[in-house]
This record gives C-alpha cells, sequence and structure tokens, in this order.
RNA sequence: GCGGCCUUAGCUCAGGUGGUAGAGCGCCAGGUUGUGGUCUUGGAUGUCACGGGUUCGAGUCCCGUAGGUCGCCCCA
C-alpha cells in the first residue's frame, strides 16, 4: 500500500466478503426472530440532539463524559451520533405522540452507534448493534420474553452454547438507595484496601465496584453487602417472578448479584450473556428495565424493558464457530464466439427473471470465461456455442464434478437444478408446478369438449 | 485516557552481531483461438507504516508520530 492512500478513520471498519456476509447474517436473524415475537421495526436517526443523550445514559457515565461524538451543527446546535438506540426509541416514542395508545409498543432496531474509545478487537468507534424494547409494559413477563427473545436470536445463529446468562436486580428505587448506602458505608470502612480507580468509584458511582477487576477489590466483595439485603418485598417479588418465568421459556440463566449495568436508566432486572471466547470484550447482549427513561425523554411514566447486542462481536462468535455464510453459486452463461453474445444475453436474462444467481463475463474466449467461472465459485457453466446454437441447444456443464451434457433451450433451468446453482432447485419447482396447475386446467376443460 | 507487544509485496511471513530486499499463496501472460480446477514456462510485485537521529552505509540501532493488537478503564 503506498503511503500516500487513505486508511479508514481510526476504529472504523469495512464490512466486506465474508465479515459483511457474517453481519448481514446476525442482522437478518435477529429481524426475523424478533419478527416472530410481535416486535416490529424503526430506525430512528444517527445523530440526535446532545440532550438525549446526556439527560438518559447519566452525567456521570463514561459514555457521557468521554465517549460521545458530539458537536455542534451549522446552526449552533450541539447534536451528538447515536452512541446507543434505546434514548432514541424512547424520545421517538414521545416525539410521534405514540405513549397515549397500543402500548405495550414492541421495538427491533439494528444500525451503527458511535463512541470515542481505544479501539481493540470487538470494540469500535462505529460499530452495530442490534436491539428490541418493550415499551410501557410493567409485567416482569416482558423481562423474560425481552430475554427469550434474546436466547432465541443466538439459537439461530448456533453460538448459543457458547454464552451464559447472567441476570440481576437491581431493585426499584427505595431498594437501590438503600443498598448504595449501605456499600458506602461498606467500602469506605476498607478504603485504605479498595484499588484507586475504586476509591473514585465510591464517590461517583460506588455499584461499579462490584464489577471491578481488580485482585485486591475482589478480596473485598465476598464480605460486601449484597441487593438482596435491601430489596423492597415488591421488589424482590418482582425479580422471583423474573426468575419463574425464565424457566417457563426454558431459558437457562445463572445468577450474578455483581452485574450493575454502565448506564444510569436501568432499575430491577439487569442481565448480560457472556462469552469467554472474545478476551476482555466478553459481554454480547446486555440490557435491562428502564422505567424512568420514556419520562425523562417528556412522556409520561412508561415502564420499559429492552437489550442491545453487538453485531461485530456475534460475527466473531459465528467466525470462531466455523459459521460464515457462503457466498451466493451463481451459473455462468459462456458465449462462444462473438455472434452468440445476443442469444447468450436473452438466455442470461431467462435464468435471472427464473430467479436464478446468473452471471456473463463482459469480455473473453472460451478458456478465459471458464477460468473466471471458476474463480467466482460458480457452480455450473451454460455454454452456447453457435454449434449448439443452431440446434437449440446448449451444453449445462457442472462444475464440481466436471460432467456436462447437451440440453435443450427450454431444458436448461431444469438441467441446472442438478447443480449447486443458487435458486435453481426452487425456479425448476416452482416451473413444475406451474405446469401441474396448467395439466389440472387443461382436464377440467374436457368436459366441454364433449 | 494508561501500560505491554507489533507494523517488510494484494495476503501470510522470512530477513544472527548494520553492507540499499526474499519465500509461499494470490495476480498477469504463454503452453491450450470450443472447456475451469491439476500441471508447466515466464512476468510484475515494495518510498521495508511515517518523520527525524546515529553511521561511510539503517529493513536492522535510537527518538518521536500514526495505525494495529492485548490488557486496564468502560462497554456491544
Amino acid at each position: 500500500m503506498s503511503s500516500t492512500a487513505l486508511q479508514p478513520a481510526r476504529g472504523t471498519h469495512d464490512l466486506i466478503g465474508e465479515e459483511h456476509r457474517r453481519h448481514r447474517r446476525v442482522v437478518e436473524a435477529a429481524r426475523d426472530i424478533a419478527a416472530r415475537y410481535g416486535f416490529e421495526e424503526w430506525a430512528t436517526p444517527v445523530f440526535e440532539d446532545t440532550r438525549v443523550f446526556s439527560r438518559s445514559l447519566g452525567e456521570t457515565s463514561d459514555v457521557v463524559t468521554k465517549e460521545m461524538y458530539s458537536f455542534t451543527d451549522r446552526g449552533g446546535e450541539s447534536v451528538t451520533l447515536r452512541p446507543e438506540n434505546t434514548a432514541g426509541v424512547c424520545r421517538a416514542l414521545v416525539s410521534n405522540g405514540l405513549t397515549q395508545s397500543n402500548l405495550p409498543r414492541k421495538v427491533f432496531y439494528a444500525g451503527p452507534m458511535f463512541r470515542y474509545e481505544r479501539p481493540q478487537k470487538g470494540r469500535y468507534r462505529q460499530f452495530h448493534q442490534i436491539g428490541i424494547e418493550v415499551l410501557g409494559a410493567a409485567e416482569p413477563l416482558a423481562d423474560a420474553e425481552v430475554i427469550a427473545c434474546g436466547w432465541h436470536i443466538q439459537q439461530e445463529l448456533e453460538i448459543a452454547e457458547g454464552t451464559v446468562l447472567e441476570v440481576n436486580t437491581l431493585g426499584d428505587r427505595p431498594s437501590r438507595e438503600a443498598y448504595r448506602a449501605a456499600l458506602v458505608d461498606y467500602f469506605t470502612r476498607h478504603q485504605d484496601r479498595l484499588s484507586e480507580d475504586s476509591r473514585l468509584r465510591l464517590g461517583k458511582n460506588p455499584l461499579r465496584i462490584l464489577d471491578s477487576k481488580d485482585p485486591g477489590d475482589q478480596t473485598l466483595m465476598d464480605g460486601a453487602p449484597t441487593i438482596h439485603d435491601h430489596l423492597t418485598a415488591e421488589a424482590a417479588a418482582f425479580y422471583a417472578a423474573l426468575r419463574r418465568h425464565l424457566d417457563t421459556f426454558r431459558v437457562p440463566f445463572r445468577e450474578n448479584p455483581r452485574i450493575v449495568r454502565g448506564l444510569d436508566y436501568y432499575n430491577h432486572t439487569a442481565f448480560e450473556f457472556v462469552t469467554d471466547r472474545l478476551g476482555a470484550q466478553g459481554t454480547v447482549m446486555g440490557g435491562g428495565r428502564y422505567d424512568g427513561l420514556v419520562e425523562q425523554m417528556g412522556g409520561p411514566p412508561t415502564p420499559s424493558v429492552g437489550w442491545a447486542a453487538g453485531v461485530e462481536r456475534l460475527s466473531l462468535l459465528l467466525e470462531a464457530a466455523g459459521l460464515t455464510p457462503s457466498a451466493p453459486r451463481p451459473a455462468v452463461v459462456v458465449p462462444v464466439g462473438d455472434a452468440a453474445e445476443p442469444q447468450a444475453i436473452a438466455i442470461l436474462q431467462r435464468l435471472r427473471e427464473a430467479g436464478l444467481v446468473a452471471e456473463m463475463a463482459y469480455r473473453g474466449n472460451l478458456r478465459r470465461r471458464m477460468e473466471r467461472a471458476n474463480r467466482i465459485g460458480a457452480a455450473a457453466a451454460v455454454i452456447l456455442g453457435e454449434d449448439e446454437l443452431a440446434r437449440g441447444m446448449a451444453i449445462v456443464r457442472n462444475l464440481d464434478d466436471g460432467t456436462q451434457a447437451e440440453v435443450r433451450l427450454d431444458a436448461v433451468i431444469e438441467a441446472l437444478a442438478e447443480t449447486d446453482v443458487e435458486g435453481a432447485l426452487e425456479a425448476a419447482m416452482a416451473d413444475e408446478l406451474e405446469e401441474g396447475f396448467e395439466a389440472m386446467l387443461g382436464e377440467e376443460e374436457e368436459p366441454d369438449d364433449r
């Protein structure tokens, strides 16, 4: 690469070839499964008024304090590239006047998110998330269904064996405040044994000390109070109901009282699907309940629950499991001699109209075209020499086993159905159905002839 | 934002203690103007990430910058 060649901006990456196919597989599987659960897809703007995020994510969260891509536009407004999409979806619910009717609203989304961070494998400045939100449901059954849907998507992607669901409760507001006070009390008494980072957290966000990776901090955890000692009866009942529903949905999970989640808007349910296969980026899907967020956007109280998942991370799991989708295999139409080209184009288009993936090179002799066919992974070649065309015939060659046969032009699709050409089998079957239908119509006409 | 390691052809990588570059794969052309994969012959790969320094001489040593990677922070 020449030194004058432009590089992608730091933390961004191009999705090309296999990587793009994995990416698309993740999004399409999620979209498909979420639709089965009754979620409708929304697309909200990639940038929003900065207050959408500063108001919702918590003034002390890292995302707000140091990771936002914010800038002032030409009109003097402060706008921010979305670092996540839950806040945007809640804003959209309110902006579009959807808070009064038809609740709960079940929303699926997929798209790019932006955080100014130091890039690593599985962590980028522009990355992609899929997510679902149930807006306007206070029942723990909604939490369980949201989690079940996430689990189902991972099963559909065949990566569910590699992840573990960890759940926790953050309680309601009284539970959380009591717990926070107890934690501050405990860690203040042992301040001398806390790491430097955690001493800072003590003043800012004491809950975060719980998932510190510092070995010294870890030794303090066993004696630390847990949220479960401070749950109100209502919060405890909510959590118990969630676990019961998860069992009913047959979603395996592990309780982890240390899960706290980074964004301030969560209450009650908090959960993460984690894996040990992605190094430091172990969280593959994470979410929880956020009963106060819509209100913060200027709407009425609208209890809600959802999750977001990193497409890049799910894609890495697909790659590691050898589950990269293969590219569709085309049929290649090969005219021999210039005079054959017009008829070859007619046949090429007929194949495409029938639903097959078909290609024809723009130039080259037979040998070159065959080489190219092989290179692009074609499953079959339809060879059209002037000799064959004069007899209304074509050669259909299976490029996997090297066998070939001369067939009538109207039997080309049928012959391609014997190969791995994408769409050929379906096209041939559809053709048969049509013929069968025509035959039935023909029989029905017989009585009139009598 | 902090620390470790890394950066040589399109890709994966060799290049003891300094003497101005190599392999495999891939690519292009021929053997083969009606048959791809296999085989065979030939060909082009490059500011050795960038900038500076030491030296007669730097891919090699030193400093800085950028990017990547691993970890911390945090998170998808």
